[in-house]
DNA sequence: CCATTGGATAAAGAGAGTTTATCTTGCTTA
DNA sequence: TAAGCAAGATAAACTCTCTTTATCCAATGG
């Protein structure tokens, strides 16, 4: 029979979890508070609507075939999924502080951006955003999620690393229609390269296959942040990561530049208490990677 | 209302989503072939047992809340994991042939392990595995998904990287308790390193933070996975990649001696045809990727 | 060998979901 | 500005899916 999604037998799969979880029958359907037949009679049927047997029916005993085991997983991960959506809808669960730490210079260049997006999907959430000095590797014990750039001190914390920015050049469209058109590498030079204090074009360069570059206009800025500011204004080409400029890559108001790219010296790290953890922290830690993983592709 | 698995309404879940889809009851029902009444019917019943409106009823017109924008999301993702699941399960899409090619050095380190589990999973799939001359960038037409370190040239076929490899030193358990114990870095150099033809020793002790290292004992074997091999044999301290060994980790077979890693001068590459690509061999791909960020973490 | 465990199945019954029909509201247009 | 239309809410009757009840059969195990 052909299954599509408006006529998935869903409760049979349900049912099927339960008892493919279980491979018993009579226990099955003590968890679901129905009899072993209703249970026997859905996934009679569930089979027979999918066309392929789950369960091996070796005398009296229960076990999965592989087409079993496979539709368990994935019933079983749905499942999960939907039971959490319900979940994280009830106001009550939801609706309490949230604070959220990192620098300035972190939260202008993207965090912010996606603590917006959460803030709009969850408006019953108070958020508290605290401001982190650049340098400081201790974090506040207030704060619930905290998001820095290279590894904070061990305390009692859980620290996770984020993810490492890996730049390429982009700059404003506007630059490469002015007639210096650039075509390869060795062209960049002849733009304005901006460069922030950690300066990582000679090694993009390098790693690009161009050695002895001479760069004739730079700008240094030693906020990375200002950089990113300063290209997408148009005054040059800036090293960025794709999670700082995804818009603006998607809608054509900046131009990457190259494939070619260089890892940033260290790692964005995610600092919480891993144990006791809101509700709201954790969905906020779910939502923040799976941002970054969606951003960053 | 407390809802779990085991009450949450499914079938008016699946209603939901279409309403929501189109946000216009009298169509959505249309495509759900009942008429608009009981579409209705099912997304009150559904407000009230989840206990938050799904809907913004402004005069006769329909928009999603926040809260029914997100179970939207959820229910679309789980409905098309279960559609798929539904699908993947049907024998006559599932068997035929699936051409899988790598390097036998990759084969043997990580790559035949994860395919073994996948045939055990689909026996339906009558799966080939042609292995490719090592320094090959070129792969046979009839391959229908294969595997390459290093990027291969760029034919019709799709290209993308998979992962790049991240090596830190372990051993067996017999060496540490042998009496040389190994605190510190610096330790390492009292056990025979083996290294490949790559040998990331030098580079790993640097970003270790141990400079002007004096080896003592070194074997230098040309094949990775050769050196895998004698690490797990106890002939002592290899670079490898969590890939290669994470089950002898989880049991306790080798012991990871730092956190400190170095990365693989290049990445690993999935090459496929991104077209008319068969269900089996996309089913294989997602099952590859999963399996390895699984496992990588 | 007989009691027990466990699954299959048929018929009857309960309940969830659907239709039909009617009502309300706001927007459109003449 | 009033008629017509589009769109959703709702109630009562109905339908059909799922559940219970009851019985059967097969295998295991003391």
């Amino acid at each position: 029979m052909k299954l599509d999604r408006r006529t998935l037998p869903l409760n049979a799969m349900r049912a099927f979890e339960v008892a493919a979880r279980y491979c018993h029958l009579r226990r099955a359907a003590q968890e679901l508070g129905v009899t072993h037949g209703a249970l026997s009679r859905q996934v009679k049927q569930l089979e027979s609507q999918l066309g392929v047997p789950l369960f091996n029916r070796e005398h009296n005993r229960l076990s999965l075939t592989h087409a079993g085991e496979r539709l368990y997983q994935s019933v079983n991960s749905a499942l999960d999924m939907l039971t959490a959506s319900a979940l994280y809808l009830d106001p009550d669960s939801m609706s309490g502080d949230l604070s959220l730490s990192t620098t300035p210079s972190t939260a202008s260049s993207w965090f912010l951006q996606i603590v917006g997006q959460f803030a709009h999907q969850y408006p019953e959430i108070n958020l508290h955003l605290h401001s982190m000095a650049p340098n400081s590797r201790q974090i506040d014990s207030q704060i619930d999620v905290a998001v820095c750039y290279g590894q904070p001190i061990k305390g009692d914390r859980h620290i996770e690393p984020l993810f490492r920015e890996s730049y390429f050049p982009v700059c404003n469209p506007s630059l490469v229609a002015s007639g210096k058109d650039i075509q390869q590498v060795s062209d960049l030079v002849h733009h304005t390269l901006l460069c922030d204090r950690h300066n990582h074009w000679p090694i993009w360069f390098e790693k690009a296959g161009v050695a002895d570059i001479d760069i004739v206009k730079k700008w240094s800025i030693d906020e990375p942040f200002l950089v990113l500011d300063a290209v997408k204004k148009g005054h040059g080409i800036g090293l960025v990561d794709r999670i700082e400029v995804h818009q603006e890559l998607d809608n054509g108001q900046l131009i990457r530049l190259s494939d070619n790219t260089v890892e940033a010296s260290d790692h964005y790290y995610l600092v919480h208490n891993k144990q006791g953890l809101s509700l709201r922290a954790q969905i906020f830690i779910d939502y923040l990677k799976q941002q970054i993983d969606h951003i960053r592709r």
